[in-house]
DNA sequence: TTCATTTCTTGTCCTAGTTCAATGCATGCG
DNA sequence: CGCATGCATTGAACTAGGACAAGAAATGAA
């Protein structure tokens, strides 16, 4: 059971079978439906969660009332809005919502806290996951920038083979940033190549 | 000569003097000319930078030749593409460089090591900067997909407001996705509101 | 001071992507 | 099973913003 999110915490730093299991006795395992929002706008996220099965999106909604998908986070991934509630105390602008029935591995704040008391070098792990996520972050701000929405789908193609499969097309393309008449246009054009 | 910096690594995180000595005795002070390029495309990045003075920018170059830029850093930012190089012995794909003649304090990824060592609470203040670069990325990202070009300006000179004196119009052109010519037009019709 | 280089502005034309229908297609649900 | 609601597709009209070009203004180096 604990063995894929093992696998993800030990991805960049190694650890002790002892530590590895401080860090499991403090997860708890949840199941959640479909279509469940986990964080509604304005609340504090009180919660990090690791995604063992189904499919999340985290989202923003503008000031015409356009949803904006700021991220997927499927299998082996994680979800929150640390970024700003969790330390700043500030209430969250965004959105978690299952898509699929969903398992999570989740961490309140205080128990994060109390692991690293424990055990310290997850300070560390969690520094580098994040290191990765900005870096996730960045670069897709660099291609809504710079790339086409044609460029911009097949490159989301490319990266999430599965997801196309599993979230509805509409979603993509608010993770996109087009609309969802244009993305059909442009999977027309695609496929009669 | 260290109150700015420490001032700024304390800002989540309390430290004892005796941290902070250590910490500043780990730093390199530099000071370079401007128009200086710290870091090319290709490049391991091999320092992360505080700014004491100056300003610098951080950019993509896209696959038409077209800059993106991703980052100013005025005084008391940092400034590094720690995101994917120091971590994953990945070439840098980002281009780093000085507008104004600066001041750093800069770190090489072998003295952080040894800071964390030394001084492992480090780790968590390293944790929590990463987490608010993560959260002004996001909204950035955000801004980009669903802003008109005339609300991203607004925005930037509200959110950076000396910044629009110190840089050149066509970098926050390029900053906010937007072209240089565009971005004018925009002034003009605000100027005449 | 002068010349050169870079930056900013303005105008015209153009296109990628939007908006707003209308229609057919799935699906989930009682 | 039938119905309703959401989803994808397509088309037509529109617009925000881009590309190009040419001139004006600012900056800077010698």
């Amino acid at each position: 059971m604990y063995t894929q999110i093992n696998k993800n915490i030990s991805r960049y730093v190694t650890f002790e079978p002892k530590e590895l299991e401080i860090f499991n006795s403090l997860l708890e395992y949840k199941t959640v439906p479909k279509k469940t929002i986990l964080l509604h706008e304005g609340e504090m996220c009180n919660f990090e969660a690791f995604v063992i099965k189904g499919c999340v999106r985290k989202y923003y909604i503008d000031a015409n009332g356009f949803e904006v998908i700021l991220q997927f986070a499927i299998e082996n991934a994680w979800v929150s809005d640390i970024s700003f509630s969790i330390y700043e105390e500030k209430p969250s602008r965004v959105y978690i919502e299952t898509l699929e029935d969903c398992e999570f591995f989740m961490f309140s704040p205080d128990t994060k806290e109390e692991l690293f008391v424990r055990a310290p070098k997850f300070e560390r792990a969690f520094r580098i996951l994040m290191q990765r996520s900005l870096a996730v972050t960045q670069d897709r701000l660099f291609n809504t920038i710079s790339k086409t929405a044609t460029e911009k789908y097949l490159e989301f193609l490319d990266h999430y083979p599965t997801l196309s499969q599993r979230v509805a097309q509409h979603y993509i393309a608010s993770y996109l940033g087009i609309s969802a008449e244009f993305l059909s246009k442009i999977r027309t054009k695609i496929a009669k190549h």
